[in-house]
DNA sequence: CATATATTTGCATATTTGCGCAAATATATG
DNA sequence: CATATATTTGCGCAAATATGCAAATATATG
C-alpha cells in the first residue's frame, strides 16, 4: 500500500468522519432515489449553505453523485464505491499476517 | 441508527481519517506482534511527541490497545473491532433499501 | 544515586475546519 | 421582464487540530 493510497483512504475517511456529513450519508443510505439538497437539510443541524458545502466535500471524495435538474441538485450515494473502500480497509485490517 | 450511533461512528472514522494516524494503523496492521511507540515513529512524519498523541487518539477510540512494559508501551491493533465497525457501515451502505 | 532511554505533557503557533449570514448565481414561473 | 426558489460563494470568526520543542515523568541500568 503506497503512501498515496494511504492518503487517499485517509481523505475518504476524513470526509465521512464528521457528524453532519455522516448524517447526510446515512440519510442518503435510506433512500433509493436521489434526494434534493433542500430535503437533506432536515437531517443535519446546519443551514443550506452548510449542507451545500458538506455535499461538495462528499462529492469531491466520490462519496455522492450529483445530478443537475433545473435549479435543483439531486444527490445519490455511491454505494458500491464507498462500501468497497471500507471493506478494502476492513479486509486489510483483520487479515492475519504471516510470521516475519 | 440513533444520533449517538452516528456520532460514535463518525468519531472512529475521524480518528482513522488522518494521514499519520492511518499510517500508524497500517503499520500495526502488518505486524503480528505489539509494537513499541519508538519503532512506530519511523512510519510517519512526526516526532515522538506527535506519535504519542496520535496513538492516544487511536487508543481512546478503541482502535489500538496499549500494554505497558517497563518504560515502553507496546501497541497493537484491535483488528476485529475496527474491521467490524467498518463492515457495519459498509453493510448499511450497500444494502438495497425497500421502496417506501 | 547518577545517567540514559521511553514516553507524556505544557506551551506556543500555524493551519484547518465548521458555521451563519448576506450576497451572488442559476433557473423556473407568472 | 419581475419575482420566487434552490444552491453556491465570500467573508469573518471561533473552535479544533496537528506539530515541534523543551520540560517533566517514569523506569531501567551502571
Amino acid at each position: 500500500m503506497t503512501n498515496a493510497d494511504v492518503q487517499e483512504l485517509a481523505d475518504l475517511l476524513k470526509a465521512l468522519g464528521e457528524m453532519n456529513r455522516l448524517s447526510l450519508v446515512c440519510r442518503l443510505c435510506d433512500c433509493n432515489t436521489p434526494q434534493k439538497a433542500m430535503c437533506l437539510c432536515e437531517c443535519c443541524n446546519v443551514d443550506a449553505s452548510g449542507v451545500s458545502r458538506h455535499l461538495k466535500v462528499l462529492s469531491q471524495e466520490g462519496i455522492v453523485s450529483v445530478e443537475k435538474d433545473g435549479r435543483e441538485r439531486n444527490y445519490s450515494l455511491n454505494r458500491s464505491f464507498v462500501a468497497s473502500r471500507l471493506r478494502f480497509l476492513a479486509d486489510k485490517i483483520d487479515s492475519q499476517q504471516e510470521q516475519p
